[in-house]
DNA sequence: AGAGCTACCTGAAGGC
DNA sequence: TGCCTTCAGGTAGCTC
């Protein structure tokens, strides 16, 4: 899945295009993704016109002038894509195209400036899901009043994150992917971090004193940004590429790298399996 | 309460 | 070529 980056990448490329388009029509080709569409979902879509396109954690969310928000999660091959007088693809994460037959809704806009456009949904796996929320104060919803904090430089400290971690005896590697703990992070983006601060994804999570905390949160950060600049990652590269693309999968040091030579020691990195999900690290310079 | 596992679904890649 | 297994960026929901 996309991750914090990734769907940050997605916001970008979306907001100049859907703030302040109006619905004109809901094409939806199935009844569910994860879970069912909303009840009703097209009427009350169409006449709505999109106030913001929004971001929390590896969420995005389009408040909407009826006072619903209409919340999107991208799964793991989630993917949206403008098409009408310029196509535009916001961030390809399941390059260079996901199989026909899934695109399993597709939204038709008018922008402010009249110009009609769509918005289409397609999302192989179905692990994605797309909710309307009700007016209110949406950080309280189900799905988002559990997370902990963004982990970006503006958000989460290191004596926050030493908190959040203190007194856990789950490996490292699981508390981090923990949406509770601080939200946005994934797999790749963990284990990259984790490198960077030289710490082990099998360290007990509360063993993560002030000086690591502080190494760990600037990891995280560091990691962070340069993904976002960078567009993200693309997995499945391909050929040619496409301006859709992220390219941060050209720079991990670990993900998906193992048997390789570990850039900082020279050792070769490691796979293992927590929690059922691979961790890529480097067993002599992470401890 | 918290930790660990499985399910959900399709497609790509590798082994034979 | 084809069949089989394994693996993939995530989360919810179940056990213990």
């Amino acid at each position: 899945m996309p991750e914090l980056p990734e769907v940050e990448t997605v916001r970008r490329g979306l907001a100049p295009r859907l703030t302040g388009a109006v619905v004109t029509h809901v094409d939806q080709r199935r009844p569910d993704l994860r879970f069912p569409f909303p009840d009703r979902m097209a009427e009350r879509l169409v006449g709505a016109e999109i106030l913001s396109v929004d971001r929390r954690a590896k969420y995005l969310l389009m408040p909407l002038s009826t006072g619903e928000t209409l919340l999107a999660h991208l799964g793991m091959t989630g993917r949206f894509t403008l098409s009408g007088a310029a196509e535009v693809r916001p961030g390809a994460f399941y390059a260079p195209d996901p199989p026909k037959g899934h695109e399993h809704l597709e939204v038709g806009l008018r922008s402010k400036e009249g110009e009609a456009f769509r918005l289409t949904y397609a999302d192989p796996r179905r692990f994605g899901f797309i909710e309307l929320l009700p007016s209110g104060d949406v950080s309280r919803s189900p799905r988002l009043g559990h997370l902990g904090p963004e982990p970006l430089r503006t958000d989460l400290t290191a004596p926050e994150l030493r908190r959040r971690l203190t007194g856990k005896k789950t490996p490292l590697k699981a508390a981090l992917l923990d949406q509770r703990v601080v939200a946005g992070l994934g797999n790749i983006y963990v284990c990259e971090a984790l490198y960077r601060a030289k710490l082990s994804p099998k360290r007990q999570a509360g063993t993560v004193g002030e000086g690591r905390a502080a190494a760990l949160t600037a990891a995280i950060h560091d990691v962070l940004d340069e993904a976002i600049e960078a567009g993200g990652s693309t997995l499945r590269d391909y050929a040619h590429a496409d301006g859709g693309e992220g390219s941060f999968q050209q720079r991990f040091d670990v993900y998906d790298r193992e048997g390789e030579a570990c850039r900082r020691c020279g050792a070769t990195v490691k796979r293992l399996v927590q929690g059922g999900r691979s961790t890529f690290y480097c067993s002599a310079c992470q401890r």
